[in-house]
DNA sequence: CGTTCGCTTGATATCTATCAAATCCTGTGG
DNA sequence: CCACAGGATTTGATAGATATCAAGCGAACG
């Protein structure tokens, strides 16, 4: 679980323009709006963009490369809450103090919102307003998906599933692996080991090639297997409903499925 | 993790009132605004307030009682993505089709707010359109929290956590604990009896005094001691950031809290 | 071209799940 | 009001998954 130190750098963060006063009412219009507000910002590998414990009133959109959202306790364990990837947005959390850090894996270019001139967006536009609600949904939705898999999922089914969200990200059976093994594993809740092992089963296996930073995927199904519990094989509560009470309750809990 | 199954009961729902023309601005009004548009209901018992699957396109407010907001997988897997206590919001992050299913742990009774008002009246008051943001924020928020837990704490960890959580929530040292052993065990990605002997081992210790759906706080240090790392503990990356690459990695990772 | 960090693999320890069984509660019916 | 039944809780014994400790390998970089 340890981790390379990230750089604090000194943001080159341009300067904000005049804010003009806008009163269009369409999506469109609210995210020209909202680029208008923005500042384009660049970090090189290991760079911070806030660490936790700041408090700069903004939010970020990740325009390209990844940026990895995490925590640092006292102890020394470190936790991983998200990947930024192009196209989403990360700081919607924070109302005041940064519980998070936000770093650069690899190149990482982004824009920056002040939450100042958002929220004044806000009341002049609702589409704005909606915009952003919609992001914090969709990001409240991400997460509590992870919440299952890092409360009931075992190793193998992480990794997996893991992988499919970034086969799936790129649609591709190939993909660049940005993050180091330690970055996977905190994310997923497991050692550098462990992740390694993982990889190299699934390998042996003929499910996918290895090399350090890119994955081929060359068995989709079995991965699929192994992983895809992650989403499709929710129980329709209606179904089951049918069943008694008992019944259901004799079943008791099925077998994990098959070790490392 | 075997559970009880939720009873499907035929939701008792008002009808909606006319809706009013608003275009009050100001927080206040906002929520008396909401308030106008929701309409208030009771669950008894393990009813389902919605199924996963269903696509009731609404979100909630809990008035009093507890709600439980869980995932069941084919497998027969559970996850409790969070309890809804009273002042909570839930079902937020969907969009279309519930993700998670809702249900009421003992009597509950809620607010329900369909979305196709919720939406019109963002439009017309933007004060509305930010309390929905602040609400998905502290949801997402929340919910980040619990990532580190599941992901990187112990089992002592988590239930001196989860404790702690229900001791503040109430300000008090005394807690009525409304959710079953399950419930709790499948909230924190333990099983039943792991939840039973960390109580007991608790109990042991004299640090809390426990009975079935009743727990009183003796030792607060002691129990703070095992599960504070949740909130406090956590490093300033500023600080961290002084320390030399290498001098950091060499102390490596430290050793996990005593055992059971 | 050497050094360093990250990755990989192996051996072992440990935590938590699983399986099993006794006891306690709670709600129900007499 | 009390006895009963069924589920929930608790405790014990054991197995298994993953972390931890240790060491070699490989690749990136100055």
């Amino acid at each position: 679980m340890y981790r390379p130190l990230a750089v604090r750098s000194g943001m080159l963060q341009s300067d904000w323009e005049t804010i003009p006063e806008i009163t269009c009412s369409g999506q469109l219009g609210a995210l020209i709006a909202l680029d208008r507000m923005g500042s384009r910002l660049h970090f090189s590998r290991d760079e911070e963009v806030y660490a936790q414990g700041d408090s700069d009133g903004a939010w970020y959109k990740v325009i390209s490369g990844v940026v990895r959202i995490s925590k640092l306790r006292a102890d020394g364990r470190r936790h991983i809450a998200s990947f930024a990837f192009g196209g989403d947005a990360f700081g919607l959390e924070s109302a005041g103090e940064r519980a998070f850090s936000a770093e650069a894996i690899g190149e990482v270019t982004l824009m920056r919102y002040p939450w100042a001139v958002t929220k004044r967006l806000t009341e002049e536009n609702p589409a704005v307003a909606r915009y952003l609600c919609e992001m914090a949904q969709k990001s409240l939705a991400a997460v509590q998906n992870r919440l299952i898999l890092l409360g009931r999922m075992t190793a193998q089914e992480r990794v997996a599933s893991f992988l499919l969200e970034l086969f799936e990200r790129d649609d591709a059976d190939h993909i660049d692996v940005a993050m180091s093994r330690c970055d996977i594993g905190d994310y997923l809740g497991l050692t550098t080991e462990t992740v390694c092992r993982i990889l190299s089963d699934l390998k042996r296996r003929g499910i996918i090639a290895v090399r350090t930073h890119a994955i081929d995927l060359t068995d989709r199904p079995s991965l699929e297997a192994i992983g895809e519990d992650r989403e499709n094989k929710e129980v329709r509560a209606r179904g089951f409903a049918a069943a008694s009470k008992t019944e259901l309750a004799r079943t008791g809990t099925p077998a994990l499925p098959q070790p490392l």
